[in-house]
RNA sequence: GCUGCUAUAGCUCAGUCGGUAGAGCACGUCAUUGGUAAUGACGAGGUCAUCGGUCCGAAUCCGAUUAGCAGCUCCA
């Protein structure tokens, strides 16, 4: 006799039995539900409960319950791939949070007319309603079996298991699959699936590996989710900064400037310079420094800084780096050890820590050609640099600092909401890419951690995330096509420090080492942009806007109102553009919607003779006539405000 | 860097079998004049990314380069 407690209701039984069956003695199952939740490990509906325990069935809602699903349709798609090239040798296929993929090794490339062949396949495999069998066996016979089906990833899969895993395989029909499970009951229940595309992906993600060809996908249990799913990623897809930041002009590019080096049109730059006084200004309200320090140094700055050792590849090298005899520049990827040269300038005293220094940097990072990405991913970015050099006590202090800034800016910037937290840290199995001793690391990181814990901060643990000086806070973000990238990024740095010989007089007259947090405070300028381009779908805050207001004179006699109406508003820092086209237009009166402005005043007689303008705002509609004092005073609230 | 795809007018794209280029929007001129995305007529715009090859002949076929897209790997 044993208890299975399901959050409805507890059932006892006599003999162990499927998760199905106690489910349907229960009277709880229904045809949505796909797996269960067993003290906490997720499980199929043909496991057997055996004892004591809590069942939490689980739908396609969940995200396990749709875990597994994906996982199932990533079998399916293992299959199809078998029964169409039977060559094909299977790696892994794992679910992943935007469906599923699966990593084939085969030699014949998967074009978009295969993808669909397999889709086909697919859907026939659905149809045949094949039930997914789990059975264990002991390593020997596992390895026989995978070498007796030609699987040679899957027999090195086995040998790398440890020594007392148990090893587990799927069958489906006439497919076998090595695989940890678990799976939905049968294939019956992936009603609907789209492969959405083929594309090459290293053998263990290491890219000395062979290349083999990853064929993504999504699975639904209905043909309408599916359908919603798609349209929902094709909507994302219209926010795309790529696209529209180049339809709405804020920046282009140029094939003979190269590669990752965007042009910042009138509009994009625009709206950089606003984020950059903006910053700067609240940097300068929050005791910080500004600095100017030169875009290069002579190779022998970045051998102290362990640039030249560690990042020499992703430097853009003035010069032969191997000819002693003359001098060899390079522009810089990081400002750290330019900025120090601040510190460094003369004897410091404890007195003087905290100190903040902030710098609007321009950065050149050498990325591989396949790496750039609009305004995400480029070769020379501006960032919102600072480092600051502190007496170790302060370092709790001034991290929250940092922290708060960086909130301050996500809130106003209205990114907050999208962003996640990572704390980067090294593989210590991996010394060669990181200076510094396990020691300082494990110091370094056990002193971010109690400070990251102290704040509260929900974080997750990436390693071998971190700069090769230091530990980080990476502010997370992900753009329309669900790849996630850094916003911000706030680092503990214990190592440079010492190798640029920095120091203070300490109130007991001793030499110290300071402690350095480097950070930025909202991310390098183009970054951010791109993604308030597609936060906004161009839309951008008024504050923000780089045409703020847009004047539409009906026809000629009004335009020297219109004119006026711009002087007066652009008095007090306005951006305003008149659209005269009109003129020659007469009663069409075009705008456009791509420029996405805040707001357009509308002139006709009506508002010339009574000294107002006709305001349509973006985000409330039309607002009616309204005179030019009240409408720039309530504007310049709003932009004051900052806030949308 | 790797895998796959792509490059024709400012933009979005047609262009069949290899026979020297087309549309819509945008732009210019003129006409129209009045209210929130598309008035009409006419016009201007292209060494078909670049270089090389095959061919009597290349936008079209082949190769290389450059640039763009998605993914991998790296990274703010």
């Amino acid at each position: 006799m044993f208890k299975v407690v399901f959050p409805e209701k507890t059932v006892e039984f006599e003999a162990p039995l499927s998760v199905f069956d106690a489910a349907k003695a229960a009277e709880l199952v229904t045809r949505a539900h796909i797996a269960a939740e067993v003290g906490g490990q997720t499980v199929g509906m043909t496991h057997l409960l055996t004892g004591d325990c809590e069942v939490k069935l689980l739908t396609f809602a969940d995200a396990a319950g749709k875990h597994v699903f994906d996982h199932t349709a990533a079998h399916i798609l293992a299959q199809a791939v078998k029964r169409l090239y039977p060559a094909t040798k299977l790696t892994i296929g794992p679910a992943v949070e935007s469906g599923f993929y699966y990593d084939f090794d085969s030699e014949i490339p998967f074009t978009a007319e295969a993808l669909s062949a397999l889709e086909s396949e697919m859907k026939k495999i659905v149809k045949e309603n094949h039930l997914i069998e789990r059975f264990e066996l002991p390593r020997a016979e596992a390895l026989a079996l995978m070498e007796e089906k030609g699987e040679p990833y899957k027999v090195q899969l086995i040998h790398e298991l440890p020594e007392d895993a148990v090893i587990s395989f799927y069958r489906q029909g006439e497919f076998v699959d090595l695989c940890a499970g678990p799976h939905l009951f049968s294939t019956a229940a992936v009603k609907a699936v789209k492969l959405t595309q083929c594309t090459g992906a290293y053998w263990k993600g290491d890219q000395n590996n062979k290349m083999l060809q990853r064929v993504y996908g999504v699975a639904f249990p209905s043909k309408d989710e599916l359908k919603a799913h798609l349209e929902a990623l094709e909507e994302a897809r219209k926010r795309d900064h790529n696209k529209i930041g180049r339809e709405l002009e804020f920046f282009t590019t140029v094939e003979s400037i190269g590669q990752g080096l965007p042009i910042l049109l009138p509009k994009g730059a625009r709206v950089i310079q606003t984020l950059q006084r903006w910053i700067e200004d609240e940097e300068q309200k929050r005791g910080y420094l500004l600095t100017k320090t030169p875009l290069m140094a002579k190779r022998e700055l970045y051998k102290i800084s362990g640039h030249w050792d560690h990042y020499l590849d992703g430097m853009f090298v003035l010069g032969d780096p191997d000819d002693y005899t003359k001098d060899c520049f390079a522009l810089r990827p990081m400002t750290c050890p330019f900025q120090y040269q601040v510190f460094l300038n003369k004897k410091r005293s404890y007195r003087e820590l905290p100190m903040r220094l902030g710098e609007t940097s321009t950065l050149f990072r050498n990325e591989d050609s396949g790496e750039m990405h609009g305004l995400i991913r480029v070769r020379q970015f501006t960032i919102s640099e600072g480092h600051l050099v502190l007496r170790p006590e302060q370092l709790a202090e001034e991290f929250r600092g940092c922290f708060e800034l960086a909130n301050y800016c996500l809130e106003t910037l209205g990114l907050k909401e999208d962003c996640s937290f990572r704390f980067s840290q090294w593989d210590p199995a991996r010394t060669d890419k990181y200076e510094g001793t396990p020691e300082q690391w494990d110091h370094a990181q056990g002193v971010m951690k109690e400070i990251l814990d102290d704040l509260g901060i929900d974080y997750k643990i990436g390693i071998d995330e971190a700069a090769f000086y230091g530990p980080k806070l990476d502010i997370q973000i992900k753009n329309v096509f669900g790849k996630e990238d850094t916003l911000i990024t706030i680092q503990i740095d214990m190592l440079l420090a010492e190798k640029f010989g920095m120091e203070y007089v300490d109130s007991d007259g001793q030499m110290k080492r300071p402690y350095i947090i480097h950070r930025t405070s909202m991310g390098c300028y183009e970054r951010t942009l791109a993604l308030l381009i597609e936060k906004y779908a161009g839309a951008l805050p008024t504050w923000m806007a780089p045409v703020q207001v847009k004047i539409l004179p009906i026809g000629d006699e009004h335009a020297d109102y219109a004119y006026g109406v711009k002087k007066q508003l652009e008095a007090k820092g306005v951006r305003v553009e008149v659209d005269d086209r009109n003129e020659t237009i007469g009663k069409q009166i075009r705008t456009t919607q791509l420029e996405k402005v805040p707001y357009m005043l509308v002139i006709g007689d009506n508002e010339m003779n009574a000294g107002t303008v006709a305001v349509r705002s973006r985000k409330d509609g039309d607002k009616g006539a309204v005179s030019v004092d009240a409408f720039l005073s309530d504007l310049l609230a709003e932009i004051e405000e900052k806030r949308r």
